[in-house]
DNA sequence: TTGAAAGCGGTACCAC
DNA sequence: GTGGTACCGCTTTCAA
């Protein structure tokens, strides 16, 4: 490659001479445009390729009016289900030859128009985002003409914004969730959710509708807040202590699971037989808790590509397009059991089905249990 | 703010042309450079107000010869550790004003110094890089000649490249973790790590030493191979096949834990108790795994904190610098315990440590197993 | 203090 | 086919 020396000295230019050849030709070949005849082509890469030359993608961007760069705009890149979703936009955007510009909002609304802002002073040519608010007039500002194509993922806006939308199915997934619980005999069931975005409505719309459904008057409670750790610790700390706790919760976020654990643990509650638990979102390892977390699944990989995929359609031919929509499935595990109450015959339902789906078969950890005991801890 | 339209269409020129001044005049307000009256800059700032003007980077990277932008190589943005040491240094770069270009390698050595060469064009003023490997050909030939400071996270590469170092100090934690584990009575630990970089050296150096110190002949087995979950569960199964298995396995890496408490559940093996773990770097719920994953900890946000604040002095002042080395340090749980044969002695001194460092107290777990069983399942 | 003009490193149109 | 040249949008001398 390039002999030595700092690389970002050699420009054009100097590819020419040391070519002996125009500039123009050299940003045709090395452009890749047809045209030029084979010695010419020759003699440029040779001089490119001894220099070590590399295109200024600053100049470049300048003048082609295209930066092959998108924005990313996250709450939180620490949350496993953001960074599964920016791992997969990566993948799919890198390979088609796009950077990603990687900012961080931290869940305030505010800065979400702040960091767009920046990244299309940076002349993205796209923009992938995940705001805090639906309803924030900072951020919708700065949306309503962004005057490149923007990717929202789990987010709806009022039309005016010209956006295009990547959706998951919150509600079957939290559905059959609530409906597995209400099967399993529970009658007082709490959903934890946050802000009110399309994901908390979809999820409170679910476990309504399956209530509804279900012909039950009501015993269903919803608990807004917000998404993080110390809120899913105060939020089933209080209903815990209530004087009709519930026997379910179901929280919408995996944000607070930990929180929602530390409870559990601290009351040294058993899931699943004391509190059943449903969490929205996969966690690393909670398939290998004691008893495994029921959770509501969804391919957030999956949500990025299809949401760098959107982007790159509308980059390459502008236009309407039509929402995509993921699906979302509830995976019963351990950790959603039967109803305290509950008479024995739906309980067997209940235990056939949940080993089925259990990744962690129950068999061997209830053995290692026993063994455990018997080695005399 | 603006009134309507596409944004980018308003250029520096638009504001001199509609504030009737010089464009070099919008210029120096927009940068707040000093030597404008009051009046022009208030015409200048209204003008710009009026057309929601923004500046294009581009153009002013072009010019400047610095984008304020950085670019950070990481092999996977889907492993906790990774996220934290983006989020970290996004968190001190973005309160600079600098962007962060995010690629992903893979863990392919090939594709750093592609990465590399992609956040080069992209005219980045610093890098922060995590490589697959240290002796890659390829990518230090790209790193010897970066031309913008380089840091260098948990990696060492040899004097002729100018780069910066953040390091952690793996021999201390695995080091401690290990004498634990001898003290606890094991005399078969085995250590699991991945390719030849440094933190793998360090653990295996620590590991040497601690079993050296302890004037213990052999009984060490260092298994080598990548950081994946799939050759985490290889690993394990293989080694707990072997004729004299190991009592006790340090993870270097949180990537094998999935793939080694597969092993663990499917054998239905009692962590802590059939056999003690220990892993390098934490992972959400790990201290809530029943029993908790005794784990060698380190600040990762810090460690991106930190790469981001060297590189930032390196960018505003080139020059030398002195390795920054942060503190890894073992936090025994639940699943490091005593060897299966070892004699009530130590085991006794152990218990009270686990105790005092255990997240979750072990008493209402307990309490909730038995009430489990007394529920009668 | 202010503005004209020369680039930064490319691209692409337009003659030759 | 090939090369001159006018920009892209902005910063920065340099004169006025």
């Amino acid at each position: 490659m390039s002999k030595d020396g700092a690389r970002t000295r050699t420009g054009i230019k100097a590819v020419a001479a040391l070519a002996g050849v125009g500039i123009a030709s050299v940003s045709r070949v090395l452009s890749g445009q047809p045209g030029s005849s084979p010695q010419l082509t020759q003699r440029v890469l040779e001089a490119a390729r001894q220099l070590g030359y590399t295109p200024n993608a600053l100049a470049q961007g300048l003048r082609r009016k295209t930066t092959r760069s998108i924005g990313f705009v996250g709450s939180d890149i620490t949350n496993p289900l953001i960074a599964s979703i920016v791992s997969g936009a990566e993948a799919v955007l890198s390979q088609a030859g796009f950077s990603i510009l990687l900012t961080n909002s931290a869940g305030v609304a505010s800065v979400d128009a702040e960091r767009i802002e920046t990244l299309l002073q940076r002349q993205v040519d796209g923009l992938i985002v995940l705001p805090a608010l639906e309803d924030d007039p900072a951020t919708l500002a700065v949306m309503r003409n962004v005057g490149v194509p923007l990717v929202l993922i789990d987010r709806t806006l009022p039309e005016a914004v010209p956006a295009h939308y990547v959706l998951s199915d919150h509600y079957r997934g939290v559905g059959d969730a609530c409906r597995y619980l209400l099967a399993a005999g529970h009658r007082r069931i709490a959903l934890v959710v946050g802000r009110d975005v399309r994901p908390t409505r979809e999820r409170v719309r679910a476990v309504e509708d399956a209530y509804a459904a279900a012909g039950l008057p009501d015993g269903l409670r919803v608990h807004h807040g917000t998404l993080t750790l110390a809120h899913g610790e105060a939020a089933v700390e209080e209903m815990l202590s209530a004087s009709q706790p519930p026997t379910a919760v179901i929280l919408g976020g995996n944000q607070l699971l930990e929180g929602a654990l530390r409870v559990v643990h601290r009351r040294g509650l058993t899931l699943g037989v004391d509190l059943s638990l449903v969490c929205c979102d996969d966690v690393p390892l909670s398939r290998f808790h004691q008893p495994p977390i029921a959770t509501v699944m969804r391919d957030s990989t999956q949500l990025g590509r299809r949401a760098a995929e959107v982007l790159l359609a509308q980059i390459a031919s502008p236009g309407e397009s039509e929402p995509v929509h993921l699906e979302t499935w509830f995976e019963p595990r351990g950790s959603a059991g039967a109803a305290p109450t509950s008479a024995p015959g739906p309980v067997k339902g209940l235990r056939s089905r949940q080993a089925r789906s259990d990744a962690v078969k129950a068999t061997p950890a209830s053995a290692a249990r026993q063994r455990k005991r018997q080695s005399g801890t």
